[in-house]
DNA sequence: CTGAAAGCGCTAACAG
DNA sequence: CTGTTAGCGCTTTCAG
């Protein structure tokens, strides 16, 4: 039987290195006070015995876990189909690790998963967590939020979480329908209709709410519901050309609807964006670029809006242990502007 | 300033229950031995007191940690360009939860990222690791299988690790590549061309020496050299009509490069499928659905497989702590079966 | 500035 | 079957 490789503890360096244990753990965790001779030999010592700290015997005294998690509701749907889970988990690590912190994926499926994710973030293993909050009823976000952890929200919650509020970040959603909207105006296009998305989520509702913005008292008929699926997309144009033949635009709320509008638009011999211009939402790399023609669309930076829900909870959890549940002091919601990016539909 | 709300410890509920902190973690661990009168109110003293055991105290002792990274490298490239690892990761995550383990994601971006992993997995932090390796020149699969850490891969990785190889999951690229190329064939199609992936994994390898095996003695003119993404299906598909006018089916190794071919071929004026037949590759859901036509294509259970790289991970590591580096004694891959999707383009 | 000592909360022998 | 007793490896007062 092999004999178990046994980690150097810190009792083991500070042998080697001729001090006790204290300063060794001085010298390891940066806090000063240690003098240069020792200090040195101290290094020295654990670079010799490839000595690394034991995470569990620290947390056990520091309560500090230097980890957070990143909670993914999905109830099958958007998150699995699109990159974007990925960028926004990308943004994420990139902070996390350049602050040296780990990052503890939890993906939920059903509500059992919500007890298990719970008694996860009551257990005390991370120090704060990152949600997803996809659908208005998820009961997950405000579960979280009672947990009395740190916590960031990516996308606007539905709920506000009483006083001060909750922290997230979001893109400019409404902000971003008004400049697609706008623009099909300042093509010239008089009579553009709007696919939703699926108006239990946080984000179609804004993106809708943009439409309205910019065509108030526009008829209701122009707007079309759909579930940010082509499926809906394509149902929702066949619905839009029903009710408006002469309709000369359409914004919808995503670009997987955007594609599917193409093409029963293509089906109806309407040419786009001659007959009709199209903007979609999202610049969802795979899609935008390969529809016929290449999409029009409005750019939202995913991976940046990671980044910065990172950065705010790390800020959060270095405030000397903001006492949990006083998080509303600071600003709270954080609105990352997006771009309009001209291809060929509109 | 608010008391922070102290946590109950083992000794707290063996108080309340008027037993030794052993009995209590007895009960708590579900290790028989305490009997039932007990028992009974140990569990409601946990109840009432809202315990939750502590897990570095409890790793601190066990050694164990309940807890395996997810290592992702990705040098930019696909990844983060389609939804596969999404899938894989949710596979992985069913798995895992349901055998109340931790997922811990660790990114890669660059060779700085390495020293990093192997630190962190040396820290002994996580019990095992799961490792995607994309690249056949990529140090991180020799590293951290040097780290003696129990791993499994996803996807065949380039080097079999000596002594009984490495243990990876991975999709029968070589077979399904095998099964595309003979459907052609069976349409009545001679002259079918391939566009290979990035060379540098092994799943394009892998997919090329699939269509080989079957197209043993065809001119080598037929093959063009992609990587992946839809610009190089494009470019490929026009040095093939170059070559090849005649051609009449193209297998591409992914539906990406498939989307780009198929765009150039309509260019071409070439019908699809009654000029040129074409079969993609993974059924990539936005895509291969949405192309015109869709995309007949070969699916594999991405899911599955990192359901199944879990699974064999998390065996390993019941084997009561199998000595480090000894994992060579089991079988070392596992393959898993894909499926031909017929849709309109072949 | 450095060392000694006291735990953090839990599990695992070992007795009883 | 249950309780007692040692630590796991580290940080952190508190003295010196």
């Amino acid at each position: 039987m092999t004999e178990t490789v046994q980690r150097p503890t810190l009792e083991a360096v500070a042998a080697r290195a001729g001090v006790s244990r204290a300063t060794v753990s001085r010298v390891v965790n940066g806090s000063d006070g240690v003098r240069e001779p020792l200090a040195e030999r101290v290094r020295q010592a654990v670079e010799e015995l490839g000595y690394v700290p034991n995470q569990a015997a620290r947390s056990l005294v520091t309560r500090r876990h230097d980890a957070v998690a990143v909670i993914v509701a999905e109830p099958e749907t958007r998150v699995f189909a699109d990159p974007f889970f990925a960028r926004q988990l990308r943004g994420i690590s990139k902070e996390l690790t350049a602050h040296d912190n780990q990052l503890v994926l939890l993906l939920t499926e059903d509500r059992d998963d919500h007890a298990r994710v719970g008694r996860y973030l009551a257990g005390g293993h991370v120090d704060g967590a990152l949600v997803f909050s996809l659908h208005i009823d998820d009961p997950l976000p405000e579960l979280i939020q009672r947990a009395g952890l740190p916590t960031v929200f990516g996308g606007r919650p539905y709920f506000n979480g009483g006083r001060g509020g909750v922290s997230y970040v979001d893109s400019d959603n409404r902000g971003g329908a008004r400049d697609a909207v706008r623009h099909l105006l300042g093509l010239g296009r008089r009579h553009v209709a709007h696919i939703t998305g699926a108006l239990d989520q946080t984000s179609a509702v804004d993106r809708h709410d943009g439409y309205r913005d910019v065509m108030a008292g526009a008829d209701p008929g122009l707007v079309a519901q759909g579930d940010f699926t082509p499926a809906s997309g394509e149902r929702a144009m066949r619905e839009l050309l029903g009710r408006h033949p002469g309709l000369d635009a359409v914004f919808a709320a995503n670009d997987l609807m955007a594609a599917g509008a193409l093409r029963v638009l293509r089906e109806h011999g309407r040419r786009v964006p001659d007959d009709v211009a199209v903007v979609g939402f999202d610049d969802m790399p795979p899609i935008a670029e390969q529809t016929e023609p290449p999409l029009t669309t409005v750019r939202q930076d995913i991976e940046e809006m990671g980044r910065l829900m990172a950065r705010l909870l790390l800020r959060d959890l270095d405030g000397t242990g903001t006492p949990e549940g006083t998080a509303g002091a600071r600003p709270a919601g954080l609105i990352l502007p997006t771009t309009l990016i001209r291809r060929s539909s509109a």
